[in-house]
RNA sequence: GGGAGCGUAGAACAGUCUGGAGUGUUCGCCGGCCUGUCAAGCCGGAGGUCGCGGGUUCAAAUCCCGUCGUUCCCGCCA
């Protein structure tokens, strides 16, 4: 079919006969002389013809898939292009065949363009035919490439679970899928392998690794996905160290080979607690100090009805120094809404003028000592904004961690910072008081005494990895005696029967002689997506779906024949069927008869 | 479930605030010219349910209400 790959040619190869097959890029047409490049998945070459001998190549319209056979020839002095890789030579067309011509494009595969991710998405393979899209396809390979191989020769081995599990309600929704040869039961798709593959840790498979596929049937976001991919591994007789040593490797392993560069491990720590206290979030970007200042003792004392309310009732006042902004009133307002949406009943700036004074609503609350207080905390300058919230610990430090991303975060990610946040509490309260697990169920606590005593304040052996703010994945060590599984499941207020009937299978697996093992998953699409400085998920996954759960491309999800409904003994409810009526269009055609 | 932005030709946009004939720009498409371009150039042409529905008005892309789609965010995401 052909000889070479197009953009593999070069100087050494003038005056060879070769036959190239590719997409039509581009056509110039100058009357006397056309050109075209063809692109292939190589790169791009240009042939040259003479449309008295071909008159077929203006015919010629772009991704027409074609093969041309002719000589490669040094381009005339001057007209060498040294943008290209085989910008010294051309191809003289001898014989042109179109292999299959194109209609026009619905867009221009064009990356100087942003095209309207609906339309890009109906027709995904043209966009993939883009070169920032092959190139994501071509990291996202490269990276279970060096992930494998890097496991390889560590000794792991590659082992697939299941897809069809059970349905746990604990976690994220799952994604169901009804059983016809168990009437009204149902299958989960998993929303990570974790049962299965401590499963093979009592296997004696001592390291484990698989790219899993995940499904979490929750609304998405830029860095989430309906469905996903994680690299999910486990190794038997392991602690944190081991588990941190591996997870380095890898991850050093996967920017060599799509960033070129060597990144320095072992990767800085922070505990959970610090980086709550300094960035305000459990993902901190490393990338930019404006690190929160406590000020608790700044106002100790204020009469300031919001700091002093705030303090008295067990809470704290903390800020941040923005810098400096511009600071119209529209955007003090715009800054305190979002302060808001974050959970903030409010929002104190402090603007530091060119003398020293300080300008803002409520400066004339501040004790003389109070504003020398505050600016000495902050290391203020003149112009600088302050931006100081008071509450409850977790509001405070929530909000201005929102705030300090929005105001200090790098766009893109020229710069890589890897860090290890450790030392997660063990459990969390939800928002209806409740207590629940902040990992999952199987995390080992730090300390079994302590965790019995005193749960609030347990500390469990988990960890995440940070990327520039971007959490990639975590894991922790686990339990493996079955009497501290139960405990946990009491403590989560999972009664012994309940705990029994969801996880008996697993209890009883626990009790023949568990290996001690810890593990880890962290999530490729978000790792490559960092590294090829995407800013959304879906650049990077070759099908995705749209924020509404759909593809544009195939449809689905789509209405089922009600035949296969009345085979899995499913029925539409009645807000479903409503929704039916009003958009039949992706319903089939229903010619199924009993 | 909620908030915000966006929706105008095949694509990307301007026009919307302050209502007055579907007006315009770039790319693509069709035709013509052109022998060294590489985002070729020049000339000509076609192409529009201004997302959809309703309302206000003598008059709506523009104002109002509703709705659909999409993106970002809050909730949610062990």
């Amino acid at each position: 079919m052909r000889t070479h790959r197009a953009g593999e040619l070069g100087a050494d190869d003038a005056g060879s006969r070769v036959t190239v097959a590719g997409w039509v890029q581009r056509r110039r047409d100058h009357g006397g002389v056309e050109f075209f490049d063809l692109r292939d998945a190589s790169g791009l070459i240009q042939v040259v013809v003479d449309p008295e001998e071909h008159p077929s190549v203006h015919d010629l319209r772009m991704e027409f898939c074609v093969r041309v056979t002719g000589e490669v020839r040094r381009r005339p002095e001057g007209t060498e292009n040294p943008e290209l890789p085989t910008g010294d030579v051309e191809i003289g067309a001898a014989d042109i065949e179109i292999l299959a011509p194109s209609k026009t494009l619905p867009f221009m595969l064009d990356d100087r363009r942003d095209v309207d991710e609906m339309v890009r998405l109906k027709h995904r393979y043209l966009d993939l035919r883009r070169p920032r899209m092959a190139a994501n396809l071509r990291a996202r390979s490269k990276a279970t490439a060096a992930i494998r191989r890097t496991l390889d020769g560590e000794g792991f081995l590659e082992v697939e679970t299941p897809t069809l599990v059970n349905s746990t309600p604990e976690g994220a929704r799952d994604m169901l899928v009804p059983s016809r040869l168990q009437q009204g039961e149902f299958y989960a798709l998993p929303q990570s392998p974790q049962l299965f593959k401590q499963l093979l840790m009592i296997s004696g498979v001592e390291r484990y690794f698989q790219i899993a596929r995940c499904y979490r049937d929750e609304d998405s976001r830029a860095d989430r996905q309906l469905e996903f991919t994680q690299l999910d591994l486990e190794g038997a007789f392991w602690a944190e160290d081991d588990v941190l040593d591996t997870i380095e490797t890898v991850l050093a392993e996967v920017v060599r080979d799509l960033r070129g560069i060597e990144i320095a491990t072992p990767f800085q720590r922070l505990t959970w607690r610090d980086a709550m206290n300094r960035f305000g979030t459990d993902k901190p970007d490393l990338r930019f100090a404006m690190e929160i200042t406590d000020l608790s003792d700044v106002f100790a004392d204020t009469g300031f009805g919001v700091f002093s309310s705030a303090l008295e009732d067990d809470g704290t006042v903390k800020a941040i120094n923005a810098g400096p902004q511009e600071w119209p009133r529209s955007r003090a307002d715009a800054i305190t809404d979002r302060a808001k949406e974050l959970g903030a009943k409010g929002l104190v700036w402090v603007v530091v003028e060119e003398d020293g004074a300080v300008r803002s609503p409520v400066a004339k609350f501040f004790s003389d000592t109070e504003t020398k207080g505050l600016i000495e905390q902050l290391d203020a300058g003149p112009g600088d904004v302050i931006l100081i919230a008071a509450d409850k610990w977790r509001t405070v430090v929530d909000v201005l961690g929102g705030l300090r991303l929005d105001l200090g975060r790098p766009q893109g990610h020229a710069e890589l910072a890897f860090l290890w946040v450790v030392d997660f509490p063990l459990f969390e309260e939800d928002e209806d008081g409740e207590i629940t697990f902040s990992h999952h169920p199987f995390t080992s606590p730090a300390s079994i005494d302590q965790m019995r005593d005193d749960p609030e304040n347990a500390i469990s052996r988990a960890y995440d990895v940070v990327l520039n703010g971007v959490e990639l994945g975590s894991g922790s060590i686990r339990i493996h005696d079955p009497d501290v599984q139960r405990q946990v499941f009491e403590i989560l207020g999972i009664d012994e029967e309940t705990a029994e009937r969801r996880f008996g299978w697993f209890l009883e697996a626990l009790q023949y002689g568990t290996p001690p093992h810890g593990g880890f998953a962290f999530g490729i699409d978000r790792l490559v997506m960092v590294l090829q400085n995407e800013p959304s998920i879906r650049e990077v996954i070759p099908f995705p779906k749209t924020q509404s759960g759909q593809d544009p491309m195939t449809g689905a999800p789509t209405w089922v024949e009600p035949i296969q409904l009345r085979e899995l003994g499913v029925e539409l409810g009645a807000e479903a069927k409503l929704r039916k009526e009003a958009s039949p269009s992706p319903e089939p055609a229903d010619t199924q008869t009993d």
